[in-house]
DNA sequence: TTTGTTTGCGTAACCGATTGCCTTGATGGA
DNA sequence: TCCATCAAGGCAATCGGTTACGCAAACAAA
């Protein structure tokens, strides 16, 4: 408890005999002090244990060298892979980030938005919860001039800076692919079409049918939550239709694994009576059987080409075009749960 | 890009013609402001936009209402749940929390430390990474008097407060029940046992065995990284084992799915030819197939409790005994993957 | 020698909130 | 009437860096 007194500039100042603004501009490696003075400065700091103080910084230059990342999960190879991209740009650039999740929920969303704000992030990264309708809860750092990306999962309309992947195009592929496999009554299991990234995804479902002259049946669209429990109720639901479908899509890789777990319980094979596409390429398709055909998703680098942009911004290396759009390249993973056809 | 100036004490004190301390005092609820003059603070507060400057407040307080967390990775659902544990209690209380992870390095995980001590966090909940040895790195925080809390992987021989579960028992309670199915040669696969919690483990295993009059033979013994690789890897060795091992306890779910799969694959039938325990009750244990026996981690009573103990600390509310050790509860949960007799 | 230019560093005014100590007016009791 | 007490706020120093501006010495050019 006997918290000794906190070394300061001031202290390295006289210890050296200087003045404290050169002790300043001697720990920030300004080319003004002399190099022999610089290198004085720096030892007595470490001598003395010194340690920088952000507060006093922060406070005087109004910013605050952190970005606030806002993410709608925790618990995803995808965001732990989005997460490593963003750090490795911002350990280069010096930046500290702040990690702040929703849940999922709009509430916790706009609540961590908030609190980002009051912490003063320099610029924000952003991927919206499932619930999350429009932007508001932003419009706080848009008024303050601070640079927000999202990536992922954004609001298309918007004006903003957005790293996404194509879905519409991996909804078609994923679709048109079970169709070459030869299925013909294909189920789309996926969430709240409010979000950009089920929306876009079940508009190439629905074009991929189309445009192979198979109906449009809106019985086979099960919009669920995504979770466990959604995963064994699309399989219930599945099996019950008559005729059963032959072919599903999940867009997101979990509950593909759960529908089909509780799909071979009720005595399915797969891919045989009906195959299976998920959508993410997570740690879990390659262990479960047969293995998951998907989509992958090339996390780290959306976490980069985000934190570069805003990093580039904030450093005045280039501006924000505010409506810009960055697109990643994604790719269809063939593996045994779609392959009905020998290959 | 035109920041508009931001809104300080001294402008609500202007407005509502008052000196800045009492603005201060009002915004923080000081009794000592008559209740009217505090109403028309807050309201001045709201109706100007303000928003507290936590730089100066915590430059001036010398505290900054922030803890640290240092996990050894982010995504495990145990690890998402003393998170959530954490928050809980952090968001109860008033206190922000900075997470960092080391994703097992101890590299990352020393300069996590100093980071986040140089952010001047008022106390920090950590858990080990797997290579992490002594404690060095986190002797500046004492030195400061900046209290520490270990949860899970932590360092057994040193005085500090640490919650985790008893490893010994769960490991021995593993064990005894593949011995109750009837296994006699049980393959242990775990990690570095210089961690406590694997070293714990294992102790527990071996004394099980030892109690049951079943010989201990090293061999049996196979320390990993508990990686995907890692479960393919046991699954090979396991498989060329003369006799083959018919019960196998691995102290990570995640493993023990990877392998069970490649026994299958080699046409093991689980749990008929070998019975496996896995450990940390994480979502992929109910979706492989068999199920996974597994031992539950309340992980979010462990973040609660860690963190309740931490603020109480920092509020004055009780004094953290610095040798505490507070062992939460876990049991073995029985799924098909071990069920060699019929219950 | 005089008049620029650099180089290298010091002065002092911030940044915004907090808080120990004071002041003022009101109230009460003797 | 006089002094003590109290309620409600104000004054000003403080936290530790940062930086616009200033100034002296040294050196070069004229």
């Amino acid at each position: 408890m006997e918290t000794k007194k906190e070394v300061t500039i001031y202290d390295i100042a006289q210890k050296l005999a200087l003045s404290s603004s050169t002790v300043s501009r001697g720990l920030q490696g300004n080319p003004t002090i002399n190099l022999k003075t610089r290198e004085r400065i720096q030892e007595a700091a470490r001598e003395l244990g010194y340690r920088h103080n952000t507060f006093a910084s922060s406070l005087r230059k109004q910013k605050t060298n952190t970005i606030g990342v806002i993410i709608h999960e925790l618990s995803s190879s995808f965001i732990t892979s989005v997460l490593a991209g963003i750090e490795k740009v911002t350990s280069e650039t010096g930046y500290d980030i702040l990690i702040a999740h929703s849940s999922e929920s709009f509430e916790k969303e706009a609540a961590n938005a908030l609190n980002l704000f009051h912490k003063r992030v320099d610029g924000l990264i952003a991927s919206l919860s499932l619930q999350t309708k429009g932007l508001d809860h932003f419009k706080q750092f848009e008024e303050k001039g601070i640079p927000v990306v999202y990536f992922d999962r954004v609001e298309e309309k918007s004006d903003s800076v957005k790293v996404v992947i194509d879905n519409y195009r991996s909804g078609y592929q994923a679709t048109q692919h079970l169709i070459d496999q030869g299925c013909e009554r294909i189920v789309l299991v996926t969430a709240n079409l409010q979000r950009n990234v089920y929306d876009q995804r079940h508009k190439g479902y629905k074009d991929a049918l189309f445009d192979n002259g198979i109906p449009f049946n809106s019985k086979y669209v099960l919009i669920k939550d995504l979770s466990e429990q959604c995963g064994i109720e699309a399989a219930l639901q599945i099996i019950k239709m008559r005729p059963m479908p032959d072919g599903a899509f999940f867009t997101n890789d979990f509950s593909a694994a759960v529908c089909m777990k509780t799909l071979k319980e009720h005595g399915l094979r797969i891919p045989e009576d009906i195959a299976i596409v998920g959508f993410n390429n997570d740690t879990i398709g390659k262990i479960i059987e047969p293995q998951l055909t998907t989509i992958n998703y090339p996390g780290s680098e959306m976490g980069e080409v985000a934190a570069r942009h805003l990093t580039n911004h904030l450093r005045g290396l280039s501006t924000l075009d505010n409506t810009s759009t960055i697109v990643i390249q994604s790719d269809l993973i063939i593996r045994k749960s779609s392959l009905k056809k020998a290959t």
